[in-house]
RNA sequence: UACCCCGUGGUGUAAUGGUAACACAGGAGAUUUUGAUUCUCUCGUUUAAGGUUCGAGUCCUUACGGGGUAACCA
């Protein structure tokens, strides 16, 4: 893959690790990783950079290496199988391939109930019957110990009777749980006699009424890993407290097939957006945005909808690094790796925002021609396309003054524009309406300019325009997005106690009635162009048919134009 | 007010004790029948104070700043 790391460039932190780690042949010099999504959600670009990570690191250690997806499905109340469903598609847009490697946390419960009745056995773990209440009163706090419970010393015999009663149902959610038996005066809080296993009478998307206890995130990660035989389990920041838990148990557990060991970085974080999970859902259900795939959202499938492309996210991952710095990338990078992608093949076509009639008084009426346009002057071998020309066209609104600002030069009234690829127009009038509403600009044209054509003696023509046949231009939807919010930071703009959604830019979405030349009437849904001079846009994959197309701006082009 | 992690241009990263570099963004210019692309130039940086050293962004100490942590969530 073109982004991938050249041998020369310079490691980060958790590859120059992994590098050091091969180099002394740990693990026979295999580099085995894991992407362990809860299936719960919908994933985010903040996935992406962890997906791009976890397999780009399988990809880069070749042959010795691979990269797994897991779920973990350790919280059946919160689990459903379309997000499965979802979650494998998106990894594999983002173009990426776990092989015959996707595993199910669920499927190692057997074991891992094993592993804690060994504990149990140790003298490690012990079952509490002490309320959640009574547990997180006697946790301690943030500056003070903890304090034991009174079932802290139940002998491993009653211990490992009450936890296969509690397999067995005999107890209600809440009234006994399994701890692993640490620390209650530990400076972290995660070594406070951890939960680890604990009643769930749900039933489990993939394992149904099979179990009515679930080991905890904390238990059944690091264990996993484990007998997966992960190498480097590499997750965000935030757990970096688990670590020690992490490592704990993979040395008090015996008989694990691996020896893997945890690395954290930072998380991707996003200007004009939102990341977490309980913000987004807030989102689409109180409709906000129209769905998980509304194409201003940061999820994986909202950028696809929208246009973005694997490549751009791609690229963008491996652009802003990795380390444990919290950082803030800006949205504008994100575009740019977006642009740089689908500049080069992107066919280019005519598409006219906001339509404004123009007239070509001199042109023959009832005379069409076929002008010639190139599909994409970045790669000749997309070749050319015909676009009928006639009296009547469209331009763009944003493309006429009347009373033009200061380096404007496009069409203004007398003054002479390109119709690209076409000739040069002169407007000599404006019609308006009783309102005084545009209604046409009526404009002559000058045969001498044609393409390619060089008359001498004439000042050189700045602007150069893109336009539409009126007869033949077909009606489209096109969806204008801008950034969801209207502050870099809109968590942090509202504060501890205020709402992000005050934040939420009302003018994410424009929706407008664009002519856009006939070519692209029955484009396919989910293809990228470039309208020329305008942005990127993707017929949207749902709503787009042929005839009736849909677009989505994906991201509109760089404006070097600047009103002074 | 405990513990852990982190501080390099506006943003994101690099420099592995030896000339602070790259990308994005911004500015200027060239090219251009896309005010795009491409190309050139430019802007601007080691949080602070001590210490170690011939030499510190890098190692040490302290201060300051930012983030994280007290689910039977992950």
């Amino acid at each position: 893959m073109s982004e991938a790391a050249s041998p020369t460039a310079s490691l980060d932190f958790i590859r120059e690790m992994i590098a050091a780690d091969v180099a002394a042949q740990r693990n026979e010099g295999w580099v085995i990783t894991r992407f362990p999504p809860e299936p719960n959600g919908y994933l985010h670009i903040g996935h992406a950079k962890s997906i791009c990570l976890n397999f780009g690191l399988a990809l880069e250690n070749a042959p010795q290496s691979r990269c797994h997806l897991r779920f973990d499905d350790t919280n059946p109340t919160k689990e459903e199988v379309e997000y499965v469903d979802s979650i494998q598609e998106d990894v594999r847009w983002l173009g990426f391939d776990w092989g015959d490697h996707l595993y199910y946390a669920s499927d190692y419960f057997e074991k891992l109930y094993g592993f804690a009745v060994q504990l149990i056995d140790k003298g490690l773990a012990y079952v509490d019957d002490q309320t959640p209440e009574q547990m997180r009163l006697t946790r301690g706090t943030l500056t003070s110990p903890g304090t034991a419970s009174p079932w802290r010393d139940r002998s491993p015999a009653e211990n490992r009777d009450l936890f296969a009663r509690m397999r067995a149902g005999e107890f209600k959610e809440g009234e006994k749980i399994l701890r692993a038996k640490i620390d209650m005066a530990s400076p972290n809080m995660n070594m406070r006699d951890p939960a680890i296993y604990r009643i769930l009478h749900a039933h489990h998307h993939r394992t149904g009424d099979a179990w009515c206890i679930y080991p905890m995130y904390d238990f059944a990660h690091p264990l996993s890993d484990a007998l997966e035989s992960i190498t480097h389990s590499l997750c965000t920041l935030e757990f970096e407290h688990h670590r020690p838990l992490y490592e704990w148990l993979i040395n008090n557990v015996d008989g694990l097939p691996g020896q893997p060991y945890q690395r954290e970085f930072a998380r991707l974080n996003l200007t004009h957006t939102v990341m977490s999970k309980r913000k987004l859902l807030r989102l689409v259900k109180e409709g906000l945005v129209s769905s998980w795939d509304d194409p201003r959202m940061p999820t994986i499938s909202g950028m696809r909808r929208r246009g973005i492309t694997p490549a751009g996210i791609r690229n963008f991952c491996h652009t802003i690094g990795l380390t444990k710095y919290p950082s803030l990338s800006e949205l504008g990078l994100l575009e740019h790796c977006v642009r740089e992608d689908l500049n080069k093949y992107a066919q280019r076509v005519y598409g006219v925002l906001r339509p404004i009639k123009v007239v070509l008084t001199n042109y023959p009426e009832g005379q069409v021609e076929h002008v010639e346009l190139v599909n994409n002057p970045e790669n000749p071998a997309d070749g050319t396309r015909k676009v009928p020309l006639s009296r009547e066209l469209y331009v763009d609104a944003d493309d006429f003054m009347e009373v033009p600002v200061q380096g404007f030069h496009r069409l203004v009234p007398g003054g002479e524009v390109r119709l690209k690829y076409a000739f040069c127009i002169i407007c000599q009038e404006i019609i308006k309406d009783a309102e005084g509403n545009i209604l046409e600009l009526r404009c002559t044209y000058d045969d001498a300019t044609r393409h390619g054509a060089k008359p001498v003696g004439r000042p050189k023509v700045k602007g150069t325009i893109h336009w539409v046949s009126a007869a033949h231009a077909v009606d489209a939807e096109v969806r204008l997005y801008e950034t969801l919010f209207t502050e870099a930071e809109p968590e942090s703009a509202a504060g501890e106690d205020g709402d992000f959604t005050q934040f939420l830019n009302p003018q994410s979405l424009e929706t407008v009635i664009a002519k856009i030349e006939p070519s692209v009437a029955d484009s396919k849904p989910g293809t990228h162009y470039q309208f020329e001079r305008v942005g990127y846009f993707y017929t949207d994959p749902k709503d787009s048919l042929p005839g009736k197309p849909v677009f989505n701006r994906t991201v509109a082009l760089k404006d070097g134009f600047v009103k002074k």
